[in-house]
DNA sequence: TTGAAAGCGCTAACAA
DNA sequence: TTGTTAGCGCTTTCAA
């Protein structure tokens, strides 16, 4: 059995609320009992239940996260900046992970209701109806972060995937690019599926380039594999485009890997570019152009409205902070071989 | 308000005592209340109060999660891990980083316990002796993670850093190389500095190769800075050494950097060994020689366990599972050049 | 099969 | 300044 307030009452030989009151400064206590107590807590070990008083205060002090997945660079840089912004204010975190399943997010949703968080951080990779309307009538604070939500009153933190998207494919275009395919995610998946594939879209529409089903390849999970996969694809067609938009940098990697090992030199005579800019973009060779943001800065921002919420700081309703990205333009990308010769005609 | 047991009790017009029973299915109700019971659950939104639960069942189904940084692939792989095992089991996680920081070490591990979590997983960098102390008196079952426990009746989880290195600087050994660096982490980090540093003390002391100060470098964090700082202050010395290990695969890559933009051939002129295989590693030109390991795995067998001791198929002492390593030989290191002019002799 | 009532360990209102 | 006591929302005896 765990130590109890009673026993330390008892030991110090007084009431449970005068330890309770020392314990928690909220009210003055005599120097004499305060020093009796401090001793009686020291000798027993005593660790107050914080189960106990959640129960009273009717509040936990605890954030309940949910993210797709972790192992990937882009959610655990989330975690560190919603835990920078928990540590700060003195919350503690759950953490869950979805698998990018509806139906458990919707399950974690009702967990973390039942297990009173006071706060709830949700990374959601699509939004099934179900889930939404669970959030909508949820009476605990919710942030989503990576979906925007302005029809309905729950704030949220995104980026501007597809105007990124359309600014790299724009950046390929000036660069004479005139055949640009794409490896794209998903399309269920809103965020980095479907936005980062209607920029690209957008881009050639635009700029009156043609949309070819043979230079696009879907990956599902924004892995290397998918990148080998879509550039093995795309590269055996009997026309080739010229300049390839990955919507991740694993991906691009592995488009470049496959690439590498036919020894089809980058970006001489195909350009890659990629997305999120993670650590390995800038290692790999040919450095990687890519679209720079920060996950962590997500985290920690999208936490910060969730504080200010729980410290009625900023009221629950609609809101959505779009955060900044930046193209960085490295040496995987070049102007269009053809467009060159062109010129030196 | 959020609604409560009474009110689904009252609007069913039954004892709380009953809806309990059938939420919890802990006694035969009748189907004709069980019925109008889950109907006043339906209509009321009710979600029962997991605190007041975990109060009078005195466990909450928690792990509490410690971890030094999330935001590497080494830890988020952990997590991942960790979190198979919890979701297999029906327990949930709480997640805390700290740092490095043995101070917030020791109070994650107090407000753990009062928070009641029904075990603890640890992943310490190093062993504080106050931590050490909080550990072995507290009385909630904790298993540590990559540091080896032996004396005290705590089961841990380890590789064989020592042995792993050992290894590695072995395979340099044989390609002919006598003149070794290594660019090691801090010291104090007893895993992945200190044991890592030793095994590859020991393999040049046994093949009665020169330890010299000026072929090793520290670093303090493990990243890519470091190697890029240790492979200029090792290269810059009047000799050189035709090999290098590194206690991680970013350090690794980081001298690569370094040595690439100076048009040094790797592994021609300089041999580079690192260190936890992570995607990376097999993603950079040339492609690493490194020690395969699996933090996953890891978080996996270490969960493993303690969801053996909570579900009483394990006792809580001491015990250190050793995992599985693998030296994987890429392209980055090569037979020594000198060694094989030698030869050609 | 059901209900009444006693707590779980603590905080906070009320009394002294 | 201190102690007594009434709950927080639920599970689990015990009795009916």
């Amino acid at each position: 059995m765990a130590v109890t307030i009673r026993e330390v009452a008892k030991r110090a030989g007084v009431s449970i609320a005068t330890v309770s009151r020392v314990l928690n400064g909220s009210k003055p206590v005599s120097d004499r009992l305060k020093q009796r107590i401090l001793e009686a807590v020291e000798e027993t070990g005593y660790r107050p239940n914080a189960v106990a008083r959640s129960m009273i205060q009717k509040k936990t002090g605890l954030i309940g996260v949910i993210v797709p997945e972790i192992a990937n660079p882009y959610f655990s840089g989330l975690v560190e900046g919603i835990e920078a912004v928990a540590n700060e204010w003195s919350y503690y975190l759950m953490l869950a992970i979805s698998e990018k399943n509806a139906q458990r997010e919707l399950e974690l949703l009702r967990i973390y209701q039942s297990r009173q968080m006071d706060g709830i951080l949700w990374a959601a990779a699509q939004m099934d109806p179900a889930c939404r309307a669970e959030v909508e009538k949820m009476n605990i604070p919710c942030v989503v972060i990576g979906q925007r939500l302005e029809e309905v009153c729950i704030p949220s933190a995104v980026i501007d995937n597809r105007r990124a998207s359309y600014e790299t494919v724009k950046h390929l275009i000036q660069l004479g690019h005139q055949r640009i395919g794409m490896i794209h995610g998903p399309l269920w998946d809103v965020q980095s599926g479907k936005e980062r594939f209607e920029g690209y879209r957008q881009a050639l529409l635009e700029h009156g380039l043609p949309l070819r089903d043979e230079w696009t390849a879907e990956g599902l999970r924004f892995d290397v594999q998918d990148g080998v996969k879509g550039m093995e694809s795309i590269w055996n067609q009997p026309e080739r485009p010229t300049a390839l938009f990955c919507a991740c940098d694993r991906m691009a990697v592995g488009a470049m890997t496959y690439l590498k090992e036919r020894g089809v030199s980058i970006p001489e005579e195909l350009s890659v570019a990629g997305f999120d800019d993670e650590e390995l973009a800038s290692l790999v060779t040919p450095r990687l152009t890519t679209v720079r943001h920060s996950p962590y800065q997500m985290g920690y921002e999208s936490a910060r409205i969730l504080t200010d919420i729980l410290r009625r700081k900023r009221k629950s309703t609609s809101l959505t902070l779009t955060l900044d990205y930046q193209v960085v333009i490295r040496d995987s990308t070049a102007t269009c071989k053809e467009l060159s010769q062109h010129w030196n005609k």
